[in-house]
DNA sequence: GCCCTAGGTGTACGCCGTACACCATTCTCT
DNA sequence: AGAGAATGGTGTACGGCGTACACCTAGGGC
């Protein structure tokens, strides 16, 4: 028998092959989805056999985001503070944007892989380097929050869903007034500026922006957390 | 038999119910641990006993979602619309904080309830009557993004976390020099103007204030999106 | 030839959500 | 008053999940 068994024996599985399969077969069938046991099936493998590659499943979530992580850019320097972050930002963004269920798993992660430490690392030495206190740094990455990964956690992409149970749009329109009128709006917005309903990428950048401008802001004017007591005891 | 059968029955199980119950439990064990099984042995009731008033474990995340929802303060009226806002997103804030697992959950609802488009309606509604246009109504609200219910979205609370794997702090300390530094600073705060570590509370009202600054200053300048092509084909 | 080890296997356990058939009580209509 | 339906709790069962544990097998170093 000059072939080995059957067919099989092809590539040994790695750590590493493992990470990348579990990446593809959740880009396919969503992370809800996803499964040690269809993951093991995937590769042609018993699911027991993973675990002598990782050491459970929430170990292969943490891998699963090094892996998307892995896909940003490396930082490109820049003489400007602003244009740096922002760039690095966005270009997290891209990477979070080619698997959808990756800014799920990262915010249920309890505590940051090294590669993940690294990347905010990054990202805080830019806001240091670029002239911001440690003092004003720490409130800025707070106030990014999972922005500075290019995640946007907006609440509900579509607004009400066709949800049979009271009376048809006639009383929705009633009932939340402001909603439809802002939902009215950009839904005929084929002749504004933003095409197509709603360009999730301006909205983006717009609230990034507005968030960069302000920390430039308080940057500029020296602002330090020691200027706003908010009335507590001392 | 004046007493019946047992000493059951004692209220016969509602939708109501049930929810507070799935609340109470899931503060007390978290969202992760919570089962229908286990619910319905809270309720002394068998599993199945729950179909009759959920239809099934994601609706019963949506009522969970609007139990929370119903502790947020009614919108108290005022002139001015930053101070409106502020403070009706701090009081949702203060409802999501008492169940800490709100927050994951209701990022994780595909679209939002009755309760939740109502809360909606509230704030656009304060956006508009302030003086915001539909148009700059429709990209603050995304700005705000899930901040509008009081909720942050960091990315780890605790830093590293003792990952017992390479080498002890001190390769670390050279390894994520930026990170270091700012947890050094935010440690020993003690005599600093935030006692111990790290403020949420103010960590997120200065995210916020950031923002609605940021608004007023764009309501003011009459701010609209068509100002601001960023380069695509009309 | 020997043993060690790395890596794949097979079986099994306890948990999960929930479909479906059943039954007990209570309410309604005649 | 009695029939019938509706309401709500029960019991059983199924398929899927993560993973502990014992096992086997092929390859490498001595």
């Amino acid at each position: 028998m000059a072939q080995q068994t059957e067919a099989v024996r092809r590539t040994p599985l790695t750590r590493d092959r493992v990470l990348r399969a579990a990446v593809a077969l959740a880009d396919d069938i969503g992370i809800e989805a996803l499964s040690m046991r269809k993951l093991a099936k995937e590769l042609g493998v018993v699911p027991m056999a993973l675990y002598k590659h990782v050491s459970n499943k929430e170990q292969l979530l943490d891998g699963m985001v090094d892996v998307v992580m892995g896909e940003i850019d490396p930082p490109a320097p820049g003489s400007n503070w602003k244009s740096t972050v922002r760039h690095r930002i966005l270009s997290a963004r891209r990477a979070f944007l080619g698997h959808p269920w990756a800014a799920q798993v990262i915010q249920s992660r309890s505590s940051p892989t090294p590669v993940v430490l690294a990347y905010m690392d990054s990202v805080i030495g830019m806001f240091r380097t670029g002239g911001f206190s440690v003092d004003l740094t720490h409130h800025v990455m707070h106030a990014l929050g999972s922005r500075m990964m290019g995640i946007t956690q907006e609440l509900f992409d579509a607004p009400p869903a066709p949800r049979a149970q009271t009376a048809p749009s006639q009383e929705d329109a009633g009932e939340y007034p402001y909603v439809m009128e802002l939902a009215g709006a950009v839904a005929h917005d084929e002749d504004s500026v933003l095409g197509r309903g709603c360009d999730d990428q301006f909205e983006f950048e717009f609230a990034l922006d507005l968030l960069l401008d302000g920390f430039e802001r308080l940057r500029q004017q020296g602002w330090s957390s020691a200027g706003h007591l908010r009335g507590k005891t001392p």
